[in-house]
DNA sequence: CGACACCTTGAAGAGGTTCAAGAAATGTGG
DNA sequence: CCACATTTCTTGAACCTCTTCAAGGTGTCG
């Protein structure tokens, strides 16, 4: 598909007023003006960077189509996965503390993004008051996702991670018209691994438990979730004596 | 001490141009009604909250001295410390994304914050364009920071997370003014552990094999960092061949 | 078809957890 | 100010989950 398709100004893209832009844009000769965000629109084939750590910031990046994992390198070399991004998010936000990007964007399949020069949007927000309330709720939204991952890599077993890994996902795909049962991973099982602290064998086996538990049909990257129940219950029972067990063992 | 001797300018605070409120706003004028930012202020005493998940969001909090930790709660009552934070630091940005707060804060310490309604920082922002891009930068840098955390949760052992840990906490002290090698923690090990996915008893065996090593001093929360070169080490070294072991293991 | 990347599965091993007990600091009330 | 209760920290030993190492299977693309 030609990239010309894609160049849809934000009032009328399938993702404003559900993610990438939210609504409480007041009139609409104001939104009109939206479309001086979006200075140019990018194609990006699978396995390309979108961005790398390092790179001087220059914009933000809303995902139009396609999908995309970010991830973040220690000193020593070690790669971990700090998050996985589809149509309607916008990535790119870590570069704004130091002008320059501290991890790297990689599509894991084709891929059409929105290219918004962090000075258009300073400069939109000016006219535009409601745009800045946006941004901050971007980012916001940003924090919190990322206190449930450190939720889930501080005291989650293997078998909650995936539960809750699948679960996001699945609802992320629902909210975007898709079957929350049937998933198309678009990741291998070593960024699965990467980003839920764990390694490889182990996601692979968990799936297989699920599989043998009835709870999932795992055919390679195709994962239909036959008992979403015993996900949500993998999460809400367990450790549920365990409460703030640091504070006073009683 | 009286809570009058807190109610300072921005202008005049200490932590401003250094990390709450950076520099890079125009004139002095400009600067002048940055004072508009703080609505009150607020004395919170050790073991206090200052708010909790749930609480409807009204406010950012600017730590002016004292010592807070944030945590998370999963679904079963799971408890996980989200961060720490320390005078100069701005909590709470959690609440803009769903306009409640997702996270607790505690003091771990007798505590001043300036309490600024986010109500009031949109509208100085309307006046002062450069306060935009500041708060921007606020919340990237929250973002990094947890990206930072990640890395350790993901794939760090034991040993690496606690010098990751003692590490961050010396640097910050250090920009403040105080000793880099002289730490005073305010947390117990328990929330340590917690931060750091770790049982306390965990940190504390650490704790005692790095003093044992001649590396730290440990008396209770008194930590005397002898080798802060040994503790750079252990990040550096270590997983060094592991590299990006999940894409392709030759 | 063959090469390559990806996934699965097994068995042995390590690191961290759990359970348990005791020591050191802190706080409280007489 | 001291004795007692409480909280926090330390340390040991058994256990368990996940990792590591290794081999074989499956899918995909030139």
């Amino acid at each position: 598909m030609p990239l010309e398709a894609f160049k849809v100004a934000c009032s009328q893209c399938s993702w404003h007023d559900l993610l990438c832009v939210p609504a409480g844009l007041p009139s609409k000769t104001v939104q009109a003006r939206l479309g001086g965000l979006v200075a140019s629109w990018r194609g990006i084939k699978p396995g390309d960077t979108l961005f790398s750590s390092g790179t001087p910031f220059t914009a933000l990046y809303a995902i139009q189509t396609g999908f995309f994992k970010t991830s973040a390198t220690t000193t020593n070399g070690c790669e971990q996965v700090t998050g996985f991004y589809m149509a309607g998010e916008v990535i790119g936000l870590d570069g704004i503390a130091s002008d320059r990007y501290t991890c790297e964007a990689i599509a894991l399949e084709a891929a059409h993004v929105c290219v918004m020069p962090y000075a258009r949007i300073s400069a939109l927000t000016r006219e535009m008051p409601g745009l800045q309330t946006c941004l901050d709720k971007i980012m916001s939204r940003e924090i919190v996702r990322q206190h449930n991952v450190m939720l889930m890599l501080g005291g989650m077993r293997a078998e909650e991670r995936i539960a809750a890994f699948l679960l996001d996902l699945s609802h992320r795909m629902h909210v975007r018209g898709f079957s929350r049962s049937d998933l198309v991973l678009r990741m291998s099982r070593g960024e699965i691994g990467s980003y839920l602290g764990l390694k490889l064998e182990t996601v692979s086996r968990t799936f297989s438990r699920l599989a043998e538990q009835g709870i999932l049909e795992v055919k390679q990257r195709n994962v239909h979730i036959r008992d979403i129940k015993a996900l949500h219950a993998m999460l809400n029972i367990g450790a549920q004596m365990q409460d703030a067990a640091y504070l006073h063992t009683p």
